[in-house]
DNA sequence: AGCGTACTGTGCGATGTCGAACATACCGGG
DNA sequence: CCCGGTATGTTCGACATCGCACAGTACGCT
């Protein structure tokens, strides 16, 4: 890994005016994110928000029986722990990293601060939250109407997309945790999609061959969360906003 | 029905303090809400937030294929149309009037100024965004793992602590539409709950004998949503910031 | 009273996922 | 270099839901 020293790497922080950044650049701390790290557990208060650059962080409802659902996920286009600024300091998911990686955290008493005087940092993390809702809400009817192979598809973009590579560090395993399957579907599915030369794959490596063959193997899903991300952060809505 | 003119029904509007109420009053406007109106089309700006008394509106996520599901439902504790002031003017989803009643509703502009005043109202919208946020995780993690029958349950815990009678006026066919299922498998699921004697319906009307008999079969999702739901709007927390 | 429509009930095979057990293959550390 | 653990591949029956077709039933309207 290079640097990766500058905060800006990730897109919410580089969308900020250089005004409001300055301000908040002293209390950036980086913090590098081990896989499986738990950024923030269920229920309990959040002490930072976390901003990644080169890591990529999970939302994760854990069920009392163990089983699991990731709802949304986070890379250097987003923030963990938008329950400080929501006001309610907690949520009941957690914040699992999902790819090893950076990330720069900011202390909530600094970020809640910054958000009271509804300065750009407020508006961009309220558009960043609706995105987010998009996200889980594609994410809900995903788990209800597509298969496991689309489902993949979906999950293995989403993940592409928020990194600089074409290499994913995960298991089979790991990813059935996240779709809320089982191993052996996702082996299965996995197993189709590399037979057809689009992905290869051999003990947690992931290699994507064939980008535009999984985009055209994936469900609507997938078009609609990105587009949703692309609209809220364009730069023409958001100086709009900034300028009223 | 009785009169239903005050729009402090809503919870929302209820919890403002008077000085920020008083603001709103003179523009909210009651809106009577027939059955399968559509509030928001699915990316459509939208022009005012609805506020219901009585009423419920479902958020609906409908697929290209015309398949569609349930990602949040919100009645006398919410409000429709959070896009307004998160930022993003539209959402993907599709506000369907599930239950006809009443709403009272604010034009866009007034709210977003209002909001942007950084007043009680903006507090309490986040955190009911949130508590919207917490129903959208828990529907995506159910819809993965719970059977029909359990969300048959959910669903109508749901709708019944929206309403004040224990009779809801549904098809098993628009019920299935929500959860996102065949009715065949709503008839099913619905005919056990009958045999057992927790419900009683007949072409459209369903009538909950037995409440707490629901509430042992429904799957945990039920009581978190609950649960965070007071949560966030406890006397408590919310109080604290609005005196910080 | 009669008719039509909307709502509900039922039966079938097809499909996809689950749950569990077990076989194989690869990698890294001692 | 071998050993142990981790990752992947494969099998089986069980089960829930799907998709479709059609039968029965109640309500409201003319």
């Amino acid at each position: 890994m290079p640097l990766q020293q500058d905060p800006r790497k990730n897109h919410l922080l580089a969308a900020l005016p250089a005004a409001d950044y300055e301000r908040l650049q002293p209390h950036l701390e980086r913090v590098p994110l081990p896989l499986g790290w738990v950024v923030n557990e269920s229920g309990r208060p959040h002490r930072h928000v976390y901003f990644p650059t080169s890591s990529i962080v999970s939302l994760l409802y854990v069920l009392k029986d163990g089983s699991s659902a990731e709802i949304a996920v986070a890379g250097n286009d987003g923030v963990i722990g938008i329950a400080l600024f929501m006001g309610g300091e907690t949520t009941p998911s957690r914040a699992v990293v999902q790819s090893a990686g950076d990330a720069f955290r900011l202390p909530g008493a600094v970020l809640k601060n910054e958000f009271r005087q509804g300065a750009a940092l407020q508006n961009l993390l309220l558009r960043y939250t609706q995105a987010l809702i998009t996200q889980m809400a594609q994410t809900a009817v995903c788990n209800r109407h597509h298969s496991v192979g689309q489902q993949l598809c979906r999950w293995l973009l989403l993940s592409l997309d928020r990194l600089s590579s074409n290499k994913l560090h995960m298991t089979q395993e790991l990813i059935a945790n996240m779709l809320g399957v089982r191993r052996e579907g996702v082996t299965a599915a996995a197993g189709r999609l590399q037979a057809k030369g689009l992905i290869n794959y051999s003990r947690g490596k992931i290699t994507v061959l064939d980008r535009p063959g999984l985009e055209r193997r994936v469900c609507e899903c997938y078009q609609v969360v990105k587009r949703e991300s692309d609209r809220l952060f364009s730069p023409a809505s958001a100086v709009v906003d900034r300028v009223s």
